[in-house]
DNA sequence: AGCGCTTGTGTAAACGTTTACCGTTTTCGA
DNA sequence: TCGAAAACGGTAAACGTTTACACAAGCGCT
């Protein structure tokens, strides 16, 4: 027969029953002989058990959602690098789902927690709907988000003050006596978007500097639109002295329009931006950027799933991870030859 | 009940069999009547079908993997930013594998296939040992591999060609007068490893270039370690003019280590490499790279699987990628400032 | 020898679907 | 109005496990 063998083709083969051949394999006592016999038939027989099967009776499937916007952001790729050893460590397989910065497409993976395909969900919503939330209170198995959520959403949350990250970069940029410190950000209707726009405008505030309209430009978190937002500042603040981008990404396209115009990083235009990602290291020069943990991150979302999927009811906790300013040669030049 | 809602919920509510919820849910012809009371009992009570269930009946998990040596890697992350869309268009979720560079786990994952939670598996294996061969021949779901695999082997096949690659990037940097041509390679005993040693050979012999052996330097293929393999080169082969890296990451070290050394590039070395990953284009210079068609390769392996789960049993079926050589400043200066 | 206890095993139900099969109802034409 | 055919819907089996329950055998004890 082309199917695989089953339990029940075991128990024939052993000349026992299917229950049998189910406790000697799931290591339940059982008398030597009867194990013995089992255990070569399933072997010869090179008998592989049915995940399907267990998984509908014993309702847990083994696999954990990881949902993002979009796989291509190196920040999603460093927690899915954390997340994955971690889940594999633990007996689970990891499930991913790119939603396309699409929040349709992240509202089905919520509905898919009813398909029971997985235990559970960590996610990184780039808007938080009133849909999303509904879908949280209602959802029949645990979801870790990463990212801020509404006080008393009951979800486990990590976040990061992305407010104090940005405090830590524009003061930085102050220190080193930039006054005109531009910002590009992200769409404003995202989470990340919404909270650095805010915290751009209170960083300013608290070193006494003048908010100017003209020194923000929006756009999307990618590569191009980054270049070409950075463009349009640059082209409208002649006197700009610094530059903070809302992530990594967006700081490349700055630095490609910098270096078209050539304006001269750090010693015109200091830059730095969010998320240290890998690209910071390999960005010419090496990105200032403040580090949001993403590794820390993914690791704390994936071990309060497994906790949560362990231990099972317990009060929503949060986990903040601080960030932390990593100073390279785009705001501090003397690397640069 | 704190349990979702079954078939059976419905039809109580509805007050008909599960039959027919089960004929109405997957679109049967039903009487209007029954079709409405159906929905609505399925809509009130917040119906949603357990796939797991679904999967045992139906055979089929609708779940593919993809296991790869390490996440990390940009070349494998644009090969998945290719894959998932494909997958997802086609009704599959993706099953992330990071195998960690470990032979073990890889055959792990082939063991996998027999529990039948994902009904087909896309694999790039860093090596292929007998045991893989032996998997592959008796797996019960059909495999593409990405990578080359023994002539006859059951499998289906993604490739490209490496050889050619190598001899398009080594021919450019004789083209620009280079004849001092190092080469920092990943380990030999792993497939592109030894396929790109090979290579190398083979293209400095169709130039009526001499094979020096110091020339050659092997470590993994990471940053770290090819800035340190690049430095043992450096130092060892003073006249070095050129530098070809067996991917984009031992290329970043290579460049790490040429600056510090105080080593114009191109001018003094030219500096190329392989996979031709987004990271290229973040380096300083811009590295020249072979694209061997990351993003092709996954698309085509999508497309290989998709198809042979849609069609059933057919030959093997082996598809090459054209490699194509990007050339940036890393090896044409006129762009470095 | 008879009793209860322990140990091991088999039978059968359950997990939540899909679907073959069959009986009932409806429809339609004469 | 009746009969045949078509449409519909219910019962039950099946997918491959795990496990509650019951039964049988073996044991030591009085």
């Amino acid at each position: 027969m082309s199917d695989g063998p089953t339990i029940t083709t075991i128990a024939q083969r052993a000349g026992v029953s299917i229950a049998s051949v189910s406790r000697v394999l799931n290591g339940l006592p059982t008398k030597a002989e009867t194990e013995r016999r089992v255990m070569s038939a399933a072997r010869e027989l090179g008998y592989v058990p049915n995940s399907v099967a267990r998984s509908l009776k014993s309702r847990r499937s083994n696999q954990v959602g990881f949902a993002m916007a979009d796989i291509g952001n190196p920040v999603y790729l460093a927690m899915i690098r954390e997340i994955q050893p971690v889940l594999k460590a633990a007996g689970y397989r990891l499930v991913l789902h790119s939603t396309n910065v699409d929040a349709a497409d992240e509202i089905d993976v919520l509905r898919g927690l009813g398909e029971r395909y997985i235990d559970g969900l960590i996610m990184i919503p780039l808007r938080v709907t009133g849909e999303h939330l509904k879908m949280f209170a209602s959802a029949r198995a645990p979801i870790v988000i990463i990212g801020s959520v509404p006080e008393g959403t009951p979800v486990d949350n990590v976040r990061t003050d992305s407010r104090e990250g940005v405090r830590l970069a524009v003061e930085h940029l102050h220190g080193l006596g930039r006054r005109r410190i531009g910002f590009v950000n992200g769409p404003l209707d995202t989470v990340p978007g919404a909270a650095r726009s805010a915290a751009y405008a209170e960083a300013l505030a608290a070193l006494g500097l003048p908010y100017d309209p003209d020194l923000v430009e929006v756009g999307d978190f990618y590569r191009p639109e980054g270049a070409r937002a950075a463009g349009r500042l640059v082209e409208r603040v002649p006197d700009l002295d610094a530059l903070l981008c809302a992530n990594d990404l967006i700081a490349l396209g700055a630095l490609d329009v910098l270096r078209r115009e050539r304006r001269r990083v750090p010693e015109e235009v200091a830059v730095a931006s969010m998320d240290d990602t890998d690209l910071a290291t390999v960005a010419w020069p090496p990105l200032t950027s403040v580090s949001l943990g993403s590794a820390e991150r993914g690791r704390a979302a994936a071990e309060l799933l497994l906790d949560r999927l362990a231990h099972g009811a317990r009060a929503p906790r949060v986990v903040t991870v601080e960030p932390r300013l990593v100073v390279r040669a785009s705001t501090l030049g003397e690397e640069t030859s």
